[in-house]
DNA sequence: GTCGAACCGTACCGTACGGTACGCTGCAAT
DNA sequence: ATTGCAGCGTACCGTACGGTACGGTTCGAC
């Protein structure tokens, strides 16, 4: 999957909803068909045309910025303990770095006011974006080292939710209820790494099964 | 705290907060003070009169459900090592079990919707009934292990968060955003429980693993 | 130059909703 | 019985917003 969903963008429709996203997050005007329009020049009759309805006007706009912080991918050639914990940590950097940035902020709270009506798809787009697409991501990176003898589970899903766990602690929950917790990223991170090996880690550095 | 604020409700008014917090869970109508007013059999200008506005009915709302849910208190005395499990276990039972609630959900969302405008409002009041009396009830437990030198750790906001961590881990955001994860509340309660010990258990002075 | 498509700006329509006003009923106190 | 008040039901007002219509402008194709 490229994300894309074969919902290739012109020039002009990515700076509108480049607009709306800015809009968005800055949350000082409602997200209100005229307020895009208004801020991004065009006519509503274009934003109509593009994207339907308000509804899909928000959707494309998730869809936009959910597409454009698709996760690296983590080299699991050459698995060191070192580098497994680096990744990790990594890793961890990064997540925290995007939820606890507004525009991870506002699409995930418009999101779940969308919930609140029947309506689950934005939230679907965000989390097989976000969480589902990180997890594609780090689960490979987990059985390699378990491939290399580093870490130790049955279930590389089960393994990452813990990790998910250990990095997300109360943060992105408190971000979203309007809290602002002061996180030092970096900290924060390298104890969820140092966490999550201490949990995983195999006993003794040997190696693994497969030599 | 008594979570009552100086806010006590005449029973007639209970009655109405519950009405309005069932339309709230079940989502299936909008939440407007016609459909209040029509769902709890008041008039609308008897809703304005208790409860000022839309924000304050909101507001009202909301705290009447939190000071619902009060988590209670763990008991610190006599902490043995198999007490100690079960009360870290019986705290993640509760809470996951609160968090995946209809009401809950349907709270958190209005609330993360709220803090889309600057109100922050009923998000502090979620937090601070939910996440933080929970924190302020579960520390003390922490703290009582650590005095019967069961759990080390230097601080116990710290260790708290990584519980909180440990038992939250995906849950919470993927119900905001509309997902429904199949979750086996005692399974996963006890495995946090046990990765929380792994991590802040003293290790034990002689007693070998394997009798 | 002419044509037509795309698009901008704006005016407009219908409705939903927050908030107010008012008349009516029931009831408790005197 | 009279009075006063709390509260129900409903009608009403103003506005905001989703959605549509339309005239004017730009620009590329021919």
């Amino acid at each position: 999957m490229d994300g894309s969903l074969g919902l290739e963008r012109t020039e002009r429709q990515g700076e509108v909803l480049d607009a709306a996203l800015a809009l968005l997050v800055e949350g000082r005007e409602r997200f209100t068909m005229e307020s895009v329009a208004r801020r991004a020049s065009c006519s509503k009759e274009t934003l109509y045309k593009w994207f339907d309805d308000r509804d899909g006007l928000l959707t494309a706009v998730v869809q936009w910025q959910a597409s454009k912080v698709r996760p690296g991918a983590y080299d699991a050639a050459n698995l060191t303990a070192s580098a497994l914990r680096a990744s990790l940590e990594d890793f961890a950097v990064t997540w925290l770095g995007v939820v606890s940035g507004p525009p991870s902020i506002a699409l995930n709270r418009a999101a779940a006011a969308h919930a609140g009506g029947g309506k689950a798809e934005l939230g679907q787009i965000l989390l097989s974006e976000g969480r589902f697409a990180i997890g594609a991501r780090v689960k490979p990176l987990l059985e390699a080292a378990r491939e290399a003898g580093l870490l130790s589970f049955d279930d590389s899903e089960t393994a990452f939710r813990t990790l998910f766990g250990l990095v997300a602690r109360d943060v992105q929950i408190r971000l979203l209820l309007g809290d602002r917790p002061a996180i030092d990223i970096a900290r924060e991170a390298a104890k969820a790494a140092d966490q999550f090996l201490t949990l995983y880690a195999t006993p003794k550095p040997q190696k693994g099964p497969h030599p």
